[in-house]
DNA sequence: CGGCATCCCGAGGGATACTG
DNA sequence: CAGTATCCCTCGGGATGCCG
């Protein structure tokens, strides 16, 4: 029969492949990961460059990085001290897609744009536009 | 210089792609569309099938992936109705990014909750594992 | 520079009841 | 079967201030 090695079913709530689930299904867990591609940053680098994100939500997003074995924190004692964040080897595994799925929303975003449209104008009933 | 076509940038907070990118990061949007991934489906199917979602996020899920351009969504007049969802062409370009980052929760679990345990006893200080 | 600690508001989403 | 409509409550996350 070949049995899978792994019992984990995401589609099982209650399994815990749920909330890892949950926890790489947020956008700024994407917007970080996908920043980090490229090699290690510091910590107001990525503040700037991913515009929006507030200094609480980087540094929760960073933690629970780090504590799933994402990324790797590395703390240089100059003065003042000077903070690096890289992927692991494990983020390595999973880089590319979120890659792709984070820029999937640029190259795609014109036929998203004339879906929504089409949508309204043929369910002028309904207020979809100020759902998340 | 080979200008692209668009000017979308994932790293601008006001650029309406990151709006599309939080709908996208959503763990019942990525549940939904990789159960959709082998062919339509009815509600209630789906419904029992990815265990732990209520009818209301099941429903606004559906709406908001049918308004993205993603989903189809077909009603055979039966007695009752009979709803059927599937992916639209569009979604094709997407699916197997998405199909792979959910499951690469169920291969990965083991690593990354060996991540977890060694961060908590590393940082018996921190109190991470309440958080999302 | 790279954080941590609080306060606080609004919305995400669960539970429940009703319908064509 | 496939939804809609409310109530209600928590908690995500922004704003602000302080620190080694």
């Amino acid at each position: 029969m070949n049995t899978p090695l792994f019992a984990y079913n995401i589609y099982d709530s209650r399994c815990p492949t749920r909330d890892l689930l949950a926890r790489l299904a947020d956008k700024w867990v994407l917007l970080v990961m996908d920043k980090l591609e490229n090699g290690p940053m510091r910590f107001n680098t990525l503040r700037r460059e991913i515009m929006g994100i507030t200094q609480k939500m980087l540094t929760q997003t960073l933690r629970k990085l780090e504590r799933d074995g994402l990324i790797e924190r590395t703390v240089f004692q100059t003065m003042p001290v000077t903070v690096e964040y890289r992927l692991t080897a494990l983020a390595t595994t999973l880089i590319e897609t979120v890659t792709v799925l984070a820029h999937w929303a640029e190259s795609n975003m014109d036929a998203v744009a004339a879906a929504q449209t089409a949508y309204d104008s043929a369910n002028p009933s309904l207020n979809l536009q100020s759902l998340p």
